[in-house]
DNA sequence: TTCCTTGTTATACGACAGTATAACTGTAAG
DNA sequence: CTTACAGTTATACTGTCGTATAACAAGGAA
């Protein structure tokens, strides 16, 4: 933690410490090219993921990393300033695909409500979102938020984002069936959907090979249905109806 | 990772080692009490629970889970053998209890169908299973649950038995009803309660404070009956009306 | 070309990780 | 009371961790 000074004096062995005779004279430093920092800091990112979702928040070493986004572990320093502030800004990229995707998915969608509430449903349990990799991602930063303020402000600004969304999704839809749509109502409608959505996602992505995931989308809104009383098939029939391929559910 | 050797002769030493002059003969090891195995296991797996909860997966270092429970790092051999196998073995305790209590919570409410379904879904949005610890725990080793064999065996198993649970709750129901109750309508509805379920624990463990956990049960039961297409209230009257204590919901 | 800035590499250091081995000791059996 | 076994402690060893510091070099500016 306090290295105590540096203590110098040993650059003087710095390129005669090679005990190889004088074949190849070529053992000089790697050769690197200077990127912008937006690149290098999204790389770092990116190869921070990827150690985390492999070997867990623990194999997210510093020259694990750092090896992974083909630099020297010193850049984290340069960049980010200690290995954990990298780590914690990973989770912030995280974070920002996974709801960047969700908003994504609801704008591409066109002006009908029901529509637009299917597809946006359908979207979180089918890929790319359905990623079992970015679901243990989420799992390993989820466990910290509770013992960790930084992780907890990304996640709750996360979850709220996710809920207002849900609810500017939910109360359109409300009023052109003329149900009453209160904000207090809306907002347990949307408590529940996020909980059906998030639950739906999380085993699906878990991929324990119980059921067919291709059935996911159909679950999910009739589920959503249920839970919002509104009449059969006013979210299902926004789908395709999926393959036939496979009737074997229970495996 | 392999130590090459003992080497030896460092035993002439032991406990003259000591620099401290001749005050205090007292300089003996640690006293210790010799436990049942299942108490001393037992134990261990309770301190790596805590470890992992309160500094994350790698915080369940061997010195610290053994200075937790009061021993030291070499019993952690002597019980587990490793201690990746304790903290995988700390998993599986933990989803014993887990699912240990939704049971039991299954068993203790009376025989209608509703009335046991409802007591079911409500005791896992409710304390002592509504745990920000569990929730916590329950994420970290989540997050390993794709990549480590040991850990998606534990989840897929209690996975399943979850379901299996939520199925026999939901046939007697359907059938008092005069609903069709076949397989894999069952199995459907199994689903998307459990993602209803465990998205809402999950998020209430949390604890984001966006709005009162005590809301939970009615959400969840008012969810789960549309869900199930039930008529209004078949659930919701198997609960003692929440306090009126706080109307701000949206905090 | 030459110089300067700074992104990048290379290295050292202390702390701590997991665990293998040996010594000790609590406890029950004899 | 004695003995012997096994539960427990104590220590050493090797590897890896994070990071502070210094040397180097890539690429634009002059």
């Amino acid at each position: 933690m306090k290295p105590s000074g540096w203590g110098g004096l040993y650059a003087v062995k710095r390129r005669e410490g090679c005990f190889l005779p004088e074949t190849m004279e070529t053992m000089s430093r790697k050769s690197f090219q200077r990127w912008s920092m937006d690149a290098r800091r999204r790389s770092l990112l990116e190869a921070t993921l990827d150690c985390v979702a492999e070997h867990g928040m623990s194999g997210a070493s510093a020259r694990r990393v750092a090896e992974r986004a083909g630099v020297t572990a010193g850049l984290i320093r340069h960049y980010f300033g200690s290995k954990d502030a990298m780590v914690s800004a990973a989770y912030g990229y995280l974070i920002g695909q996974l709801t960047g995707e969700a908003e994504e998915s609801a704008e591409k969608a066109g002006e009908e409500p029901e529509q637009r509430l299917a597809r946006f449903i359908v979207a979180n349990v089918t890929a790319p979102n359905l990623s079992p990799r970015k679901v243990a991602l989420w799992a390993t930063f989820i466990g910290r938020v509770r013992t960790d303020p930084g992780y907890a402000d990304i996640h709750r600004e996360s979850y709220r984002e996710f809920l207002i969304l849900l609810e500017t999704l939910i109360h359109p839809l409300l009023l052109a069936l003329k149900r009453p749509a209160d904000p207090v109502t809306c907002q347990h409608y949307a408590i529940a959907l996020n909980a059906l959505i998030d639950g739906l996602w999380l085993e699906g992505g878990l991929g324990h090979g119980l059921y067919d995931t291709a059935l996911l989308p159909r679950i999910a809104l009739s589920a959503a249905e249920g839970i919002l009383a509104l009449p059969a098939n006013t979210l299902m029939q926004h789908i395709a109806a999926p393959s036939i391929s496979s009737q074997h559910a229970t495996r």
